[in-house]
DNA sequence: AACTTATATAACCACCATATTATATAAGTG
DNA sequence: CACTTATATAATATGGTGGTTATATAAGTT
């Protein structure tokens, strides 16, 4: 499934949205999704696979839970494509300002 | 229907890269979409129809020619929300090279 | 006016994504 | 071990997206 059909799903960006906050287990981003979207554990289960298997998402074993993460390898790639059409609205910045921000990224 | 639905079809990102090189005809969407991915006219200008409706193109008249071009409005909207996101890969820079960007930009 | 060209719309259909209910699995707890 | 809790998977139904063919519209051309 492809990066912007996985973003397509209002649940699923929701989800997103909640995994940057940090880690969350499996049952507290289905209690908060269920509240706002009304849907059931399973369809916010299927969201999950879809984001792991997608690369969106991953899980570790805590006991019996599962603890979901953000991954923002396929984001960076979502990222890249509006790269070509960010020259429409982004004023570039110059070469001086490109260089000591290189610098300065060296130095830590 | 939502910026990131749009942007799930292939064929309509393929016609907003199409469209980045410069307005084109709808004739001339539709014959490179239908050699790229084989599909009928009428598909394509659902396809062009969708786009004008969710903003991400506008259209002029040109005889019988439809003329269509780009609009970034939506693809800021996408962008802004993957701005959340990217302080987890994009190195910030610092207040000074931001203060010599903007000086550089006042000065055109 | 008849015909062609460029494009859009209408009507319809098929498939797939996403939902549901029911159930499995796997880890804690008394 | 029986029971509960946490979560995933299976099986299935359904609505909507995106395709098709047929047709309309509107502008040029002879």
């Amino acid at each position: 499934m492809h990066a912007f059909d996985v973003l397509g799903d209002p649940v699923r960006r929701r989800i997103l949205e909640l995994l940057i906050e940090g880690e969350h287990a499996s049952g507290k981003v289905t209690h908060v999704i269920r509240q706002e979207f009304a849907i059931s554990q399973p369809a916010v289960s299927q969201h999950l696979k879809i984001l792991r298997e997608s690369g969106f998402a991953t899980v570790r074993t805590d006991g019996t839970r599962r603890i979901y993460a953000v991954d923002v390898t396929p984001l960076k790639e979502v990222d890249a494509w509006l790269e070509m059409f960010r020259q429409f609205w982004e004023p570039k910045l110059n070469s001086l300002a490109v260089e000591i921000a290189s610098r300065k990224e060296e130095q830590g």
